[in-house]
DNA sequence: CATCTTGTTCAATAGATATTGAACTAAGGC
DNA sequence: GCCTTAGTTCAATATCTATTGAACAAGATG
């Protein structure tokens, strides 16, 4: 862990709730929900979303509020979503999030660009 | 109502993260939720928090993102959290933001000084 | 080692949000 | 009627947040 993290016991409801309160850190999350169960995602698949630059900054905002985890691989970064600590943290609460985050419209056409290139790719 | 509220099917999940994404708002909710049981509270009464001019600002922007209603009482406005509302459109949300937002120091302070106002007034 | 890919940094700008104070309105109590 | 209480409105300002582009760094790849 490269990368600043805060300790499970430092995150705080009001940075939780101000990193979430955005819409394309929500979107980022609802896109991170969606491949949780395999390996979380590398920055540039959420390109859809914003510029470059700009997802650097809204990933950082949410690592910094302890939403999620960025740990370098080679030259990319693998976000993943700090669920367990989250669920410790404020039970329920990530849970009842991600619910309506995963049918966010930006998270639709995110998914959609990333499973054509994964098509594309095992082509 | 004369107050513009919105529908229950139109509160958006985006919407209520941002208006909860700042911590006067947050405390408002934290009082909010301790009086529940009773009957809300009074815009007043929350005086402790910030400048009345402020407070009219921060309970209308709960109100546009649907967390709470306010229902004019004469010269008072009331204030009261839409817990059916928002358990119906986010299962599960609600409980867990008021389960850490109640704790919080600002909540604390106005609550101690909402009660001694109580033993006052009851003299 | 040259180059490509992936992401970062920095400084600038744009845009949104919060905060303030003064003047105002509307209801209630004398 | 007049004063008080409770909150609103408006315009100004301050502050904070998001967005951009250019230049950079570090690992991967041939």
């Amino acid at each position: 862990m490269s990368l600043p993290h805060p300790e499970t016991d430092q995150i705080t409801l009001p940075n939780v709730l101000a990193a979430l309160g955005d819409d394309t850190r929500l979107a980022i999350i609802g896109c991170l929900a969606r491949c949780d169960q395999l390996n979380g995602l590398v920055c540039g698949q959420l390109n859809g979303l914003t510029s470059k630059t700009n997802l650097t900054y809204h990933v950082a905002k949410l690592r910094e509020a302890g939403v999620v985890n960025v740990r370098p691989e080679g030259t990319k970064r693998r976000v993943t979503l700090r669920r367990d600590d989250l669920d410790q943290r404020f039970p329920g609460f990530l849970d009842s999030v991600i619910a309506s985050a995963v049918d966010l419209p930006a998270v639709e056409t995110t998914m959609q660009s990333l499973l054509s290139d994964d098509e594309s790719a095992a082509s």
